[in-house]
DNA sequence: ACTGGTGTTAGTACCAAGTGCTAAAATGAT
DNA sequence: ATCATTTTAGCACTTGGTACTAACACCAGT
């Protein structure tokens, strides 16, 4: 076999480590035919962590990423107030996770969750979807601003399955964002999709 | 001090373990007025593994995580063409974190983000904001669907800072979703210095 | 008072996966 | 051949444990 230089097995080294961060001295030096010495020079050279310490860090990157991911699927924002199939209003609160690192605004789909979400759950029904929905952004939104969502039933028409809702977003009590959105519902003749 | 009972103690413990897994059995130990043996003793009881095991299962849960939350800071689905100012296609497969438990079908607002930062991305400029967005959800999508979401733009007005852009997701070729997006962005097309 | 059970503590040997250090080889270049 | 670089070896020590044995401490029952 023949051996690599000081250099591409650095760079190998750094690589390897690098998509799986789990890996041994003794198993890198089996990898690339050297001695753990070796392995543990070059680390020193790079400035790589020993192992216990790369698992470290990405358990600690992932429980701060687990607090961001939970709201994936759960309501986005807080409802601190509902009346169903009447009124619902949810708070949520921006944090830089949720804008553009660029800009510092926030991104709209976060924006479009909140109130997406807050008019299913306003809805007394086993389910509920978005048929259509008609969105403005009126004005940008910045980490560290609290949201105020309110969604206002306007009509259920129930031949048609269908519920009318008007939601408006305020920060600071001026509006950010408006929306009407048009949502399925099984309730009445009980149709399924 | 008086001493905890051993049940109440082992309650403690699991608690303590559950909100900061990087404690030691010395920090537990001391903040428990008991002797390390003793702590010890409760985590085989309790089947609790030793620091070095949770934190790496916390990490591991990361390298699961990391392509679930990811996503909420970058784009929604993965670009897979792009030409800039013009169209792009990207691809998002729902997993079943994003539909509802109750009846597997995917959130709205999973479709309006991939949608939506397929707009952002499309656009060839430092700012591009959501302005306002007509959606409609035409059949719902569900767990192992891969949805294709195509974004083409429609017209661009350099006086008004505005890009319009028309978005058609698909699963299995049947349109699920459409929408118009009119955005906002600092200069027109072909301005970039 | 003696015995038993539960709970706690102490101590030892051992492990993985290292760090930190010194020193000796092996290798390559001039 | 000589010198610097690179690699290897060896040893003591560290953390945060496991696994096991032995000793206490204390309270209850007969």
């Amino acid at each position: 076999m023949l051996r690599k230089s000081k250099k591409e097995r650095q760079q190998l080294l750094l690589e390897t480590i690098e998509e799986n961060p789990f890996v041994t001295d003794e198993q890198l030096a089996a990898k690339f035919g050297v001695s753990v010495q070796t392995i543990r020079l070059d680390r020193m050279e790079l400035s790589i962590p020993e192992l216990r310490e790369r698992i470290k860090d990405v358990a600690e990157r992932n429980l701060e990423n687990e607090v961001k991911s939970l709201p994936l699927d759960e309501v986005i924002g807080e409802i601190i107030d509902i009346e169903l199939d009447k009124r619902a209003i949810s708070i949520f609160d921006v944090k830089k996770e949720h804008v553009f690192q660029r800009n510092g605004i926030c991104r709209g789909h976060h924006l479009f969750a909140q109130a997406n979400s807050l008019c299913v759950a306003v809805i007394d029904d086993e389910l509920a979807l978005t048929v259509r929905a008609n969105v403005v952004f009126i004005q940008p939104v910045r980490a560290g601003d609290r949201v105020i969502t309110k969604a206002i039933v306007r009509e259920t028409n129930k031949e048609k399955n269908r519920t009318y809702i008007d939601v408006i977003s305020t920060v600071n009590n001026e509006p950010v964002f408006k929306g009407e959105f048009e949502m399925y519902r099984t309730k009445g003749e009980g149709e399924q999709q």
